[in-house]
This record gives C-alpha cells, sequence and structure tokens, in this order.
DNA sequence: GTAAATACCGTACCATACTACGGAGTCAAG
DNA sequence: CTTGACTCCGTAGTATGGTACGGTATTTAC
C-alpha cells in the first residue's frame, strides 16, 4: 500500500495530479481507512504508469480513459482507436513538413538577400500590395 | 475606414478576435472619434492579415509581436526567429515520427494478433510485470 | 419614430493537463 | 509535547488563443 506522496514518487507524477486523475475517473477511487487517508495498492500504480506511457504515445487523457475501457475488452477496438491515432499523427506531419518546407525557403532567401533595407520574411508576411504600418 | 465588424469580416476573423488583439497589443489601438466607436485605418487590416499568416506558419502570438517590432530593423534578427522555428519545427516532426513508428508496430502486432484473449497494444502499456486491474 | 443592427465595456468561459493555495486536521520524531 | 511533515478538501490559477455574455448606448434603415 501506498501513500497519496508515496505513489506520487513511484510514478514520477505530482501529488496534485494523482488527485486530478482521480477526479477525472481514471484511476479509481482508494479505500480511505481510519482517518479518511487514502491508501493505493500496487495496481494503482500500474495504471498512473499506464497512463503515461500511453501520454507519450500521443494519447490525450480522454482517449486513455477509453482505452482504459476497451482493454477489457475487444482488441479490434483498441486497434481501430490506435489506427485513428495513427491517422492524426500522420496528418500532423504532414502539415508540419509543409511548414519546415516554407520556413526553409524563408530563411534562405534572407541568406540571399543583399537588400539591407528588406526582409524577405517580413515582405512575404505581408500581404501584397500593402505596407505594414 | 473600417468599424470593428468590417475590419473583422474582411480579415476573416471573429470581431472578439479584434478586440483580443488590440488587449494583448497586437494591433495599435484606433482613433475613437464622437460616440467612441473604433475607426480602423487601412493599415490595421494588413497588421490582421499578417498575423493571420504568421500563425498559419507556426509562429505564436507572443512570436509574432517580436516579429513585428523587429520587421522596423533588422534582417538577420528576423532570419534568427525564423531558424529557431525551423529548429523547433525539425525537432517536433522527429518526434512525431518516432510516435508514428511505435504506432504502426503496434497496429501491426494487433493483426497478426491470434490470441483472442490479449491485446498487444494493451499489453505493451502495462508495465512489465504489472497488470492492470 | 421606432426597431433592428451594431457598438461599447468588463468579465467569464472554452479546452487541456495540470499546479498551487489556504486552512484545517493528523501523524511521526525527538 | 511540540514541531514539522504529510494529508485532507474545494477552489483558483497557469498557458494559449480566442469566444461568449450581459447590460447599455448609439446608429442605421424603414
Amino acid at each position: 500500500m501506498y501513500t497519496i506522496s508515496q505513489l506520487a514518487k513511484s510514478a514520477n507524477v505530482n501529488v496534485e495530479t494523482i488527485r486530478y486523475y482521480e477526479r477525472q475517473k481514471l484511476i479509481n477511487q482508494p479505500i480511505k481507512p481510519l482517518q479518511g487517508y487514502r491508501q493505493y495498492p500496487e495496481e494503482t500504480l500500474t495504471r498512473v504508469l499506464f497512463i503515461k506511457r500511453a501520454q507519450h504515445l500521443g494519447f490525450t487523457l480522454a482517449e486513455i480513459d477509453t482505452l482504459i475501457e476497451l482493454s477489457a475488452g475487444s482488441c479490434h477496438e483498441v486497434q481501430h482507436l490506435a489506427e485513428h491515432k495513427l491517422d492524426i499523427v500522420q496528418a500532423k506531419i504532414k502539415d508540419m513538413k509543409s511548414l519546415e518546407k516554407s520556413l526553409k525557403e524563408l530563411v534562405s532567401s534572407c541568406q540571399s538577400n543583399s537588400n539591407p533595407a528588406s526582409c524577405p520574411i517580413i515582405d512575404s508576411l505581408v500581404p501584397s500590395g500593402r505596407r505594414l504600418s
């Protein structure tokens, strides 16, 4: 059994994070014997570590909640959730790459800029036919 | 001259967004003649469009503020800001790709899973030697 | 001249994932 | 037996970029 601070330390999170997860129903309310202090079983540590690993994979807390629900059931549903997340991640990568391309072009246009009075980056941001006050 | 709603419409943003930018000092407080209604010059529309373009490039409002300040000055400083942003974008792409790889592996391990009682994704999330309650 | 549209302002709310605070109670060490 | 550490709870604050609301004033259209 762990006290809340022992649990927090073991999972490498803040005590308040544990209380937050409890409010969000991500972890079960622990038994509170005697003077009402939380006593956590080993499984809660497992659960918190699970949450942190899933977060690291890019799942939101809401998705992790679903993941936990599904974990008791079908592997197919879990797989669908992961596939959906994969789609989102891939779309995001695509966006970031086009962003990267634009930024690279801007930076290199600055490098070949010989006019000290203007900046190609700023120029590119100012809508055409306009002047930034 | 634009009223606030005309400006908002022209820039394709919400009226409240204009008021928000004013609070954030991203746009100048406009003249308010007579009964105190905002009257915006053309430059403010240019400025709002500038902000939206820069946002689309991944700059935060705080960075855009810096960008506007720098726009009057050196191209080199603007370039440094863009390079810094490029670094961040590239690091994010790297993270997302490793995320993509993990998710792909998980999904494919589900596809080749013949044991209906277990799910490789869930198993991978549960820390080793543990059992999810 | 009246009604609808637009404007003003300050403040509160949205999502996300925490983190901090205050006041009170309790537990452990010396 | 006191001091400090830990716990309890509800609520508020953090960051980001807005969006919404309520009450009032003014402007525009008919």
